[in-house]
RNA sequence: GACGGGGUAGCCAAGUGGUAAGGCCGAGAUCUGCAAAAUCUCCGUUCGUGGGUUCGACUCCCGCCCCCGUCUCCA
């Protein structure tokens, strides 16, 4: 068995195979939000795809390293602190916490660094690589006391994303401005301040300013994991110019191969078309949170289409989503009444977990792998209506699934019942028995006063929020 | 214009030379005090389209149509 991932910098499927002599350690980086807003689910797409990603290498024996930079400072941090008349760092603050805690609701493993631009050792680092690169004559000041990079001296700008620079179409963006570079392709390490910038700036050899966008994530990434990396992430809109700026910056400071695998995920479409504010059709994590879906359920949604294609997201596929869980649930819930507390049997793992790992080798093939677990489900059910699982096999499937969920965290929420609801639970099993059904049915009205619903089911009651 | 990603049942979506996985919806059955849920079964002679190669193509080749994305600080 070995994991293949597609290389954006080869457009083919390689075989994976970390730096490390052993072949064990990963060393991963992840470009993280803007905290200029709540993170939206096209955000989280990408998220969660890495989360797969890691939580798969994982599965298969890899120890993952994984940094994700916070950007705080760039022109919408600035722009939205100065509508909000706080300092930028208050501003910021607010929108960090709202992204970990949606992290946390999506089930996102944490990773083991989350570095942020502003922190006085990255600002330092990022001036200390623009230095050197001064030095090496690959950039210059501007005459706006801007630093640039200079991408002439760089033959290979360009190759990741496959693009011709010179056949570049000006878009408007660079039409109207910029015009202080020497080329029009030359992008920013350190911008010099200006007055819409307020108080945020830095002091630095080129005068007070902040550093450009794409240093910053070369500092971080270099900083915490060391001149090369195994795998970068993103998305695919941030292959060019973001990661050809990354590649450059970073080769020329350390003079190594930046990254040996570049993984992009596409973007994700909503009811049909790009999401967008203007559309209508533009949702954050929270949004959904409010209309009623649960994190499990989004994830489900995010998660169940491979990274490389577009995933159109509808209201309609959460519902979906929510189905196909329930019957997940279901499925688990009867398997832990047959086993019990009687131990897995000792016998080698499902036959339908060997082919779900396989799937994921194969570059992420979730839906090859969710077709496996389906499968897997089908086949268990029948065996337990034929009554021909064993308390023992049925222990060992909740193990295999285990190690499944591992990778997808897809089962259900623990959530705590209140004791004041399994006490009338309790009070209409009696009732039930006594075959009182008048006051049956008020004690389920009692318990779907409080927020629950009880469901009569053959291994007794069960008990959901409603 | 350049460079990408797609078009497989009502919807979502695997497969990529040997005769269409899986999920949702829908239909039937089982179970059931009621309600709800759950389980099982069924549900495409066909893979955008026109040619070609082949004993055989959704899968390879050529042409065409359509959708989506990126093109200098959007995941």
């Amino acid at each position: 068995m070995s994991v293949s991932l597609f290389n954006t910098a080869t457009r083919t499927i390689e075989a994976f195979k970390p730096l490390d002599p052993a072949g064990r350690m990963v060393k991963m980086y992840t470009c993280g939000p803007t905290v200029y807003n709540f993170a939206h689910i096209g955000n989280f797409r990408a998220y969660i795809f890495e989360d797969l990603l890691q939580r798969h290498l994982e599965a298969r024996g890899f120890e993952v390293e994984r940094v994700m930079n916070l950007t705080d400072v760039d022109d919408k941090t600035i722009a939205g602190c100065k509508k909000c008349g706080v300092p930028l760092a208050d501003f910021t603050a607010k929108f960090k916490a709202a992204f970990f805690e949606d992290l946390q609701a999506l089930r996102i493993k944490p990773a083991a660094h989350y570095p942020a631009a502003t922190a006085p050792e990255y600002i330092a680092r990022m001036i200390e690589m623009i230095q050197t690169l001064q030095s090496q004559d690959v950039s210059y000041k501007a005459d706006d006391g801007s630093v640039y990079f200079r991408i002439a001296k760089f033959p290979r700008y360009g190759q990741l994303a496959h693009l011709n620079l010179d056949e570049l179409r000006p878009s408007g963006r660079i039409q109207n401005d910029e015009y202080e570079k020497e080329a029009i392709g030359d992008f920013a390490l350190w911008k010099a301040w200006n007055a819409d910038d307020g108080d945020v700036w830095w002091e630095s050899p080129w005068g007070r300013g902040r550093p450009g966008w794409h240093i910053e994530c070369s500092a971080m990434a270099t900083a915490l994991l060391g001149p090369e990396l195994d795998i970068h992430c993103g998305g695919v809109d941030n292959i060019f110019p973001h990661h050809e700026a990354e590649i450059a910056q970073s080769e020329c400071v350390t003079g190594r191969h930046f990254s040996r695998y570049w993984l992009h995920c596409a973007h994700l479409m909503v009811e049909g078309q790009k999401m967008a504010k203007s559309a209508g059709n533009f949702y954050t994590l929270r949004d959904l949170l409010e209309k009623g879906y649960t994190g499990r359920e989004i994830r489900y949604v995010l998660l169940s289409v491979h990274y490389r294609l577009p995933l159109n997201f509808t209201l309609s596929g959460l519902d979906a989503a929510r189905t196909a869980l329930v019957r997940i649930d279901a499925w688990l819930e009867r398997l832990g009444a047959l086993a019990g507390t009687v131990p897995a049997a000792e016998t080698a793992a499902e036959p339908a977990m060997s082919r779900f790992l396989e799937a994921l080798d194969e570059d992420l093939n979730i839906s090859g792998a969710l077709g496996q677990l389906f499968d897997w489900i089908r086949d268990s059910n029948r065996a337990m209506d034929a009554g021909q699982l064993t308390p023992a096999a049925a222990a060992r499937t909740l193990a295999d699934f285990a190690v499944l969920n591992s990778i997808l965290e897809i089962d259900a929420d623990k959530a705590s019942i209140p004791d004041a609801v399994l006490g009338l639970v309790q009070e209409r099993q009696a009732a039930r028995e006594g075959k009182d059904w008048g006051r049956s049915d008020q004690l389920r009205d009692a318990v779907a006063a409080l927020g629950w619903q009880v469901k009569d089911t053959k291994q007794g009651p069960q008990i959901t929020r409603i």
